[in-house]
DNA sequence: AGCACGCCGACT
DNA sequence: GTCGGCGTGCTC
């Protein structure tokens, strides 16, 4: 008897088995293929995790593979090694974590073969037409135009995103002999036509890093790469995949999820003479597929992208490289709650290579395993250029009267820097016009109805928006309540502050990054070559400012309002303000005009805030794992939270108090438990939301109690009336 | 997650 | 008397 145990992408814990499809007989039936399934009453892609000789299931019940999909595997023992395990660590039912992993198309069940996107290329005569004679067709001249400048072949569907749907004029543009049809990968032409840049030359450090790094490139070690802003830690990384890919390896890098991927990969692309495979987010789903299934067979030397990337399958995986480590991005905050930074360090611990952690703020749970020995650390402690460190200040804002948030003073210093011509960067984690808006005759508050949080002010739209939920309404004229007149926005967002800058300093280009300022897609790279550019002088923005790009023309970076960071909900809020404190003040400066920041704080006594400015990030660091030890809190300890939501705050509660009792039952000596408590917002899109947070000293002792307790917490009558979740390692408690 | 089954309120 | 509400249970 054949039985084939298969994951489907349904909120189940358990393989499903199935009788082997009519006519196949076992050697043609392996793992890692796909298959279409009968499944309750309709059809479902699966993934055959096991091809085994008897059933779990009713061998009666079975029924049988309607079609395989792949007529060999599309994942090795190791990928699907990799996806069991994940799903058990993070107790996530198995069916999601593959459709989490797998491209779009793929877990539809699309063949392989189905993947050769349509490519359009000039022909020689296709070249040489000069677009402006079309006079009577202009839509032709202007997609002929588009294909001259690409100068590589077009992918069908990158056309179509960039010019709507348009095959009749391309088969148009055929007929005249100006075009040709391929099926020619397009990213494999996109990288073979781009010219080799030069590497510069790496400093001492730099060439100190890769070579203990390139010293055991056949074994796993783990490797903390901690280098200050402009220390040029990207250098590292490419002479490292340079390394690797020389061996015939291929190198997995992942970055952050910031509007900035697509530069930092033309870069990579500019300099690496093999194939690459960019999981940016402009790929179409084909294109996706395309560039995943390039990696799968090996022609692709080189993986980057984000989170999800970790899952790509690499049969010559040589190195793992993780770039600002610390961001919060890597780990996902819905479905499968996994971390890629950690699952990168288990699967290079699987591939037997070394993975690279870089950072200029490392996290604490790193630069914990660092100090332990468990990875090698790594310094890059030189700006490159000679680019000095920007000197960071407080500037006590205690009964200073603010405009906008900003300080008289900070004012006037603004206006300094740009009467001597430089840039300014402006810093505010707080979008829209004012947080709170409120009548001054009765008192009322715009609050959100579905959550326990009041409405932001949106000017230029004229809308009060809930930023929790995304409920939205126009502002109103009058108070709801009482019908009075004087109504009060208060409180600073970005828009208020761009409000009072253009007012303040007219004569200056003055320009916003923050998400409503940036919506559209590629808008924020346009913002950014403008900055580059010099067209504007005065920057402000939220922390997606603070993320990914170096600003040389700014001399002066002020922080409005870091004084949030420091008392924060949860004990990692002060690491995250120390992490962008650092982040944002390494933006500013280079070697002729060194950056200055100015932090304006109600607190400038703060200890922790002290320690960071005078000793920097690593003393700053030391100190709060001190701290988070007295206290046996993560690194120090380890978590996991249940969280519950439900329309009935009973309903969550009750769920939670069951699965405390189920706890117990199970046996939990080892593992301390708080809860049911309601979470820092309780009530958020008209769900009450409550949480039970798990905490044990050893990572195996929670793993064994989360084994045993989850599935029995499934089958808890409670848990039908709620939206319950596990998040293992969480990174925040909301 | 989807989907069916099943037992209680406002409509032809 | 029926249509349909979403509580409950199952999917190999």
């Amino acid at each position: 008897m054949i039985v084939l145990r298969v994951a489907i992408a349904v909120p189940v814990f358990t393989l499903f088995d199935y009788l082997p499809p009519q006519g196949i007989g076992q050697k043609d039936l392996r793992p890692g293929m796909r298959a279409r399934v009968p499944f309750g009453r309709g059809e479902r892609t699966a993934l055959i995790f096991e091809v085994a000789t008897e059933a779990r299931h009713s061998p009666t019940r079975l029924k049988r593979v309607s079609q395989l999909i792949d007529p060999e595997p599309i994942l090795r023992a190791g990928d699907l090694e990799l996806l069991r395990w994940t799903a058990e660590y993070y107790q996530h039912p198995i069916g999601e974590v593959v459709a989490n992993a797998l491209p779009v198309r793929l877990r539809q069940g699309k063949p392989l073969s189905a993947l050769q996107a349509a490519v359009w290329c000039l022909t020689a005569s296709g070249r040489a037409q000069p677009p402006s004679e079309l006079t009577r067709a202009p839509r032709q001249a202007r997609l002929l135009r588009l294909l001259q400048n690409a100068d590589t072949p077009l992918s069908q569907e990158r056309i179509y995103r960039q010019f709507g749907p348009c095959l009749a004029l391309l088969r148009r543009l055929e007929a005249r002999g100006w075009l040709d049809r391929g099926g020619l990968d397009p990213a494999v032409a996109d990288v073979f036509a781009g010219a080799q840049a030069p590497a510069p030359q790496l400093n001492r450090e730099q060439r100190a890093a890769v070579e203990r790094v390139t010293a055991s490139l056949d074994r796993f070690r783990a490797h903390l790469l901690e280098g200050v802003t402009g220390s040029g830690k990207t250098e590292v990384y490419l002479a490292l995949i340079e390394a690797v890919v020389a061996r015939g390896c291929q190198a997995l890098v992942l970055v952050p999820e910031i509007g900035l991927t697509p530069q930092l990969m033309q870069r990579f692309q500019r300099r690496l003479a093999v194939p690459l495979a960019l999981l940016h987010s402009g790929l179409g789903e084909v294109e996706r597929a395309a560039a995943w299934n390039r990696a799968r067979l090996g022609v692709a030397g080189v993986v980057i992208g984000t989170r999800s990337s970790l899952f790509t399958p690499l049969p010559n995986l040589g190195l793992v490289v993780v770039d600002e480590e610390h961001d919060l991005s890597f780990k996902q905050q819905d479905g499968v709650r996994y971390s890629a930074r950690d699952l990168a360090v288990y699967r290079a611990q699987r591939s037997r290579c070394p993975v690279v952690l870089g950072s200029a703020t490392p996290s604490f749970e790193s630069l914990k395993n660092a100090a332990e020995g468990r990875y090698l650390a790594l310094h890059l402690s030189r700006r490159a250029g000679g680019a000095q460190a920007p000197r960071v200040e407080l500037m006590d804002i205690r009964s200073v009267k603010l405009d906008a948030g900003v300080s008289p003073r900070l004012a006037g210093m603004v206006g300094e820097e740009l009467a001597a011509g430089n840039q300014v960067l402006l810093f505010l984690n707080r979008r829209g016009y004012a947080p709170v808006f409120t009548c001054h005759d009765c008192g009322w508050l715009a609050q959100c109805q579905r959550c326990d949080a009041r409405m932001t002010v949106h000017q230029s739209s004229q809308r009060l928006d809930c930023h929790h939920c995304g409920a939205s309404r126009t502002l109103p004229l009058r108070c709801p309540e009482c019908g009075g007149e004087s109504l009060l926005r208060l409180g600073q967002g970005t828009e208020r502050l761009e409000a009072m800058l253009r007012e303040r300093f007219p004569q200056y280009g003055v320009v916003r990054i923050d998400r409503d300022a940036t919506r559209r897609r590629g808008s924020l790279g346009a913002r950014l070559e403008e900055i580059k550019s010099g067209k504007y002088s005065l920057l402000l923005g939220t922390q997606m400012l603070a993320k990914g790009h170096h600003f040389p023309g700014v001399t002066l970076v002020g922080v409005l309002d870091l004084d949030q960071g420091l008392f924060g909900a949860d004990y990692r809020s002060t690491e995250r303000m120390a992490q962008l404190l650092v982040q944002v003040a390494g933006r500013a400066g280079r070697a002729d005009k060194p950056g200055r920041v100015q932090v304006q704080t109600r607190h400038p006594d703060h200890p922790l805030l002290q320690t960071l400015l005078r000793a920097g990030y690593g003393e700053f660091a030391r100190a709060g794992l001190l701290e988070r030890r007295a206290v046996q809190l993560p690194p120090y300890s380890f978590q996991a939270l249940l969280r519950a939501e439900a329309h009935r705050a009973e309903a969550a509660i009750g769920f939670l108090d069951d699965a405390t009792a189920a706890a117990t039952a199970v046996g939990c000596d080892a593992v301390t438990l708080w809860g049911p408590v309601p979470a820092p917002m309780e009530r958020r899109a008209g769900r009450y939301r409550y949480q039970l947070l798990l905490q044990a000293a050893q990572r195996r002792t929670l793993q064994d109690l989360l084994a045993q307790w989850v599935p029995v917490l499934a089958r808890l009558t409670s848990a039908r009336r709620v939206r319950w979740s596990i998040d293992v390692d969480p990174q925040e408690q909301y």
